[in-house]
DNA sequence: CACAGAGTGTTGAGTTTTCAACACTCATGT
DNA sequence: ACATGAGTGTTGAAAACTCAACACTCTGTG
């Protein structure tokens, strides 16, 4: 896929903050963290994961902001394909469903009609 | 969530293979990682998964079968969560766009109908 | 029954992760 | 100028991971 270094359960879980912060300071990703560990612990990660080029940073006055290399897009792509094919087999009809059951209560009417359009161009696009 | 000590990476890989196949023997699950270690070391692993009780194992003749403890529904809707959650910031739309780009091709009339009509039903439950 | 093959268990050691403690740097206020 | 606070970097050691080597168990076949 992308041939970087493969990242231990730590490392992942920042990317994880990162990818729904898009970008972060080592405090502001200890605070996400699950059973945080010392903000030099954090910072030991935050320092390998730029070694590995998982992430990249930039200074920001005092302090450096951290933010994925792998753009958004293809890592939610790659996530998604992931859980797609380990978790439902690539049935896109499966996994679907499971999102509407997931979205049940706040999904609005209006999202539901885009929903419905988004199949229909699939549709025309469809091969 | 369900308070199970935590994976590294290789345990990961291992749950995800069974994941897929529902069910398997050492052997079949080392056939199935990739760069795949020694027959002994995926014992190890199984060994170490089974403790940490994320697997169980039944003898079947002469080996053993390992299975997920977690039953695959509720693996299913753990992962499509997080997935959702951190790379989709929650939004079932987004998700399910993706879903439906990466499924063009082989995504045939008939279950574009049933996926319709999911969501039609999603509007009569939605509360 | 013995033996070969397929599968499993255990041990111990090299490697990687994880982290606390401590030192440093840079702004800001006094 | 200096103290303070908020942020960062480095080190070294404990813990966890990964695995090869070797020993074991079971099943079927001659």
């Amino acid at each position: 896929m992308s041939q970087l270094p493969p990242l231990s359960r730590r490392e992942r879980e920042v990317m994880d903050v990162l990818y729904e912060l898009g970008t972060g300071t080592a405090v502001q990703i200890r605070e996400r963290l699950a059973d945080p560990p010392t903000d030099s612990a954090v910072r030991s990660i935050l320092r390998i994961l730029v070694s590995k080029r998982h992430l990249e940073r930039k200074p920001d006055g005092a302090r450096y902001v951290y933010s994925p290399t792998m753009p958004v897009m293809r890592a939610r792509r790659s996530a998604m394909h992931r859980v797609l094919r380990t978790f439902f087999g690539g049935s896109v009809e499966g996994a679907v469903s499971m999102l509407l059951e997931l979205g049940e209560g706040d999904l609005t009417p209006d999202e539901r009609e885009r929903i419905r359009k988004m199949i229909d161009e699939a549709e025309e696009d469809g091969r």
